[in-house]
DNA sequence: AGCACGCCGACT
DNA sequence: GTCGGCGTGCTC
């Protein structure tokens, strides 16, 4: 039998099947969706087995070398995803594949040296031998390190010794050992006597079990018993008292949570109504997409857990995908306690061997729900019933690195494959969804009123221009100082947003006006306070404040903008008795710092809640009665054509964080743009109103929905090779597009440096581009392919969702 | 991506 | 004469 194998090379040569022979004793064995080890070239890797065949047009076939799986990694269908998804996206096949499993399945290469065939140990000199005699190997690096490798080549040289490499899973399967009595009650008091008095620790443990005659981890006997080491326990197991069984187990993320089964709410008309047609999708096995379009507070989550349960009931699986900061300890509990253990949870904040374990769980059937951000999306269920996107349009759906895909597309294209309905979620849908739902394309479903009645707060504008003239230079608006004021002194709780973490958005010289910039990426640098450190946020590079202008030398340097930090201080000197807990990228790194200081503001532990755009998604504090958003317009002027979008969405999604309880909420926005769009209609939260508005921009602009767009961004480290390349790239392109297609560029990319790397791009938008895959393949062969050679790199985005 | 092969410059 | 620079091409 032969073996078609995807290796292990993200390279554009590589990116084909390379036929391998399976040996005999395999050959029942092997299947398609399987990782292998495979010789190549002289190197040994890792592989995907993706067909298997009777014969090969190649002569000189080599073995497979091994099998890391007993079962396939990717069964059939994520195989055909995989193959779909490096086509769409223009990603390697093998970058595909990787994408879709846990990072501990991916391959951990070791060299070692190990003992030729046919040499026995004593064959080796006698300072290796007593390495070599437990296994027959030794690791490269414990020969470096103990400086024997001039003893090695001895021996490689002459052929005792030779060169291997070891190819590995990265994370591990955890195994762990279970301990059980032997005998009965009778029989273990017996032991305690003819235990020597000395053995304090032996009869410890055997009371241990008499107490506890049941079968327990080794872990939980010594926590148990508060003694320490397996040395304990081996005596016992030795004299036939206690036996031991290793056995695989899983690393659970919750272990210390206990979560209390809750019981189904009962749905309001509207949610009954939103109900209906999904179950029926459901019931009717159809492919159906629906948008459950509601307001924040509508219930929108109720929804998805009663449209699981019966699914779960039928024995069928189902993903959800909630975006990474709204996958929140809230959020987990909520589906932990409606399903138990039937849900495995997958998000960032897990370790590599944790998301390993659910993984597994997932593809043994051992849960039926998944809960995860992007990448669950490709969770091995095998019999899925639905799959539901939350926030549908969260930008964290769409993965910016090497498979550039989102969450969306993938997950449609699997529930099409299962046939099975797939819930968009959202308050503020994407136009590109709200306009499919207008068409038909997907069915509509609206909840309009919040789920307890309460209503939508009150917002008010404040033009930040007028407080100028008024005099008010600081950053809090008279309104909104007030409203907090009023707050902290009623005892009520508030959130303040500025989406902009660091002290002072950026440095500036009042005598030049030079602003200081990185020095890789020409982007202004920002202030932070507590290091007292200058931080370019796009390559990480730390530098200290300048005293005097680097360029002309004054010592009149100013700090401009405003960031999260510099909002604390201010606080701090203007309500001194506030108590403030800032949340941000520098505060959250930490892991569980995230949750503890959120634990801390639902404990009433504070007043006030300031953040960046992390606060205002899915939180829901009963005490928050205020909002206050400090500058609505930092993103509105970004050079995206989805900047309005983005705006509009963020500023609805913290209003909604107002007055979810029995408190009535308000709502202050400052803006220096007032009369803009997508702040109006967002204080109005009027959704469809700024729907109709953005689409008619949208279609003068030939933007989506209306058009498809593809983004190429060329970087390279000499300006001239940049632009020379897109340049070409460019018209490449206009030559072979269909006339009804759009080219713009080459132009410089947003952001122009990044890294030391010069940008420029190249963009089009088509409605209908027959020769899209073959041109932009084309493309990626010409110029992937010395891409390491001439230090060139192309980025292919096709539907960007960031421009920059 | 690695790694070998291979063809031209400055050295024991 | 050789060691070593990195351009070119291959890996079943």
């Amino acid at each position: 039998m032969i073996a078609e194998v995807i290796v292990d090379v993200p390279a554009q040569q590589t990116d084909r099947p390379f036929d391998y022979r399976v040996p005999e004793k395999w050959s029942g064995m092997i299947q398609e969706g399987m990782r292998v080890t495979v010789p190549f070239g002289p190197r040994k890797l890792l592989g995907f087995v993706v067909k298997l065949k009777e014969s090969s047009e190649f002569k000189s076939l080599k073995n497979i070398s091994g099998l890391l799986d007993m079962e396939p990694a990717l069964n059939e269908e994520l195989l055909e995803l995989g193959h779909w998804l490096a086509d769409e996206t223009m990603c390697f096949k093998i970058s595909a594949f990787q994408a879709m499993l846990p990072a501990a399945m991916k391959a951990k290469y070791e060299k070692q040296i190990r003992l030729t065939r046919g040499m026995v140990v004593s064959d080796l000199l006698p300072e290796l031998q007593p390495l070599f005699q437990k296994t027959g190997t030794m690791k490269w690096d414990d020969a470096q390190n103990n400086e024997l490798l001039p003893l090695v080549k001895k021996e490689m040289d002459r052929g005792a010794l030779e060169l291997s490499i070891k190819v590995s899973n990265k994370g591990n399967v955890k195994k762990e050992k279970f301990i059980k009595p032997l005998l009965d009650k009778e029989g273990l008091i017996t032991q305690l006597g003819e235990i020597s008095k000395t053995a304090k620790n032996q009869r410890c443990i055997i009371e241990y079990f008499l107490e506890n005659p049941i079968e327990s981890p080794l872990s939980k006997v010594l926590k148990d018993t508060g003694l320490s080491g397996y040395s304990v326990i081996k005596p016992l197991v030795n004299k036939g008292i206690l036996h031991v069984q290793e056995r695989e187990s899983y690393r659970d993320h919750y272990e210390q949570h206990e979560f209390q089964a809750d019981a189904v709410l009962p749905l309001t008309e509207e949610q009954r109504g939103a109900m209906g047609p999904i179950e029926r999708a459901v019931e009717e096995k159809r492919n159906e997409t629906f948008l459950l379009y509601g307001v924040t507070g509508s219930g929108k989550t109720e929804i998805y857990l009663q449209s699981i349960k019966r699914i779960v009931d039928e024995g069928k699986e189902a993903i959800v995908l909630v975006p990474e900061i709204s996958l929140t300890p809230m959020m987990v509990t909520r589906f932990k306690r409606r399903f138990g253990n039937l849900v495995a949870v997958l998000h960032s904040g897990l370790s590599t061997g944790e998301k390993y374990d659910e993984w597994r769980k997932i593809q043994r059937g051992e849960v039926k729900v998944v809960v995860g951000a992007r990448s669950a999306v490709f969770a091995p269920f095998k019999n899925i019933g639905l799959i539901i996107i939350d926030e549908e349009h969260e930008g964290s759906y769409k993965q910016e690195e090497m498979p550039r895909y989102h969450a969306r597309d993938v997950a449609l294209k699997r529930a099409s494959y299962h046939h099975c309905p797939v819930i968009l979620g959202s308050a503020t849908p994407s136009l590109e969804t709200f306009a499919r739902a207008k068409r038909d394309v997907y069915t509509l479903l609206t909840l309009k009123s919040r789920v307890n009645q309460r209503a939508l707060p009150e917002v008010s504008i404040v033009d930040m221009r007028e407080e100028m003239r008024g005099g008010n230079r600081s950053m809090f608006s008279e309104l909104l100082f007030e409203k907090l004021k009023e707050r902290v002194e009623k005892g009520e709780q508030s959130v303040l947003m500025l989406n902009r973490r660091g002290h002072s958005s950026f440095v500036m010289c009042r005598n030049c006006g030079l602003v200081v910039t990185c020095p890789n990426c020409d982007v202004s640098m920002t202030f932070h306070r507590v290091q007292s450190q200058m931080k370019c946020h796009y390559c990480g590079l730390e530098e200290g404040v300048p005293n005097v202008c680097p360029d002309c030398g004054s010592d009149h340097i100013r700090y401009f903008g405003t960031g999260t930090q510099k909002v604390e201080e201010e606080l701090g000197k203007l309500m001194p008795h506030a108590r403030v807990i800032r949340m941000d990228v520098d505060t959250t790194s930490r892991k569980g710092a995230h949750e503890a200081l959120l634990k801390r503001f639902e404990d009433g532990q504070a007043d006030i809640l300031l953040g960046t755009q992390m606060i205002a998604k899915g939180l829901d504090f009963p005490k928050v009665t205020l909002v206050g958003v400090l500058s609505a317009d930092t993103m509105l002027h970004l050079p995206d054509f989805r900047s309005s979008e983005r705006t509009f969405q963020l500023l609805t999604q913290v209003s909604g964080r107002a007055g979810r309880h029995e408190l009535p909420g308000e709502v202050v926005i400052q803006t220096y743009t007032p009369e803009h769009y997508s702040i109006q209609l967002a204080s109005e939260q009027d959704y469809e109103g700024f729907f109709m508005r953005e689409m008619f921009l949208r279609k003068q602009n030939d933007y989506p929905p209306y058009y498809y767009i593809a983004l190429l961004t060329v970087s390279h480290e000499d300006v001239l090779k940049a632009m020379d390349t897109a340049d070409k790239i460019t018209t490449y392109i206009k030559r072979h597009v269909s006339p009804s297609t759009v080219v713009f560029g080459p132009s410089a990319s947003p952001m122009s440096r990044i890294n030391n790397r010069y940008r420029y791009q190249c963009l089009l938008k088509y409605k209908r581009e027959p020769n899209l895959a073959v041109i932009l393949k084309k493309l990626n062969e010409t110029y992937g392919r010395n891409a390491a050679q001439s230090g060139l790199q192309l980025s292919i985005d096709v539907n960007p969702f960031i421009m920059m």
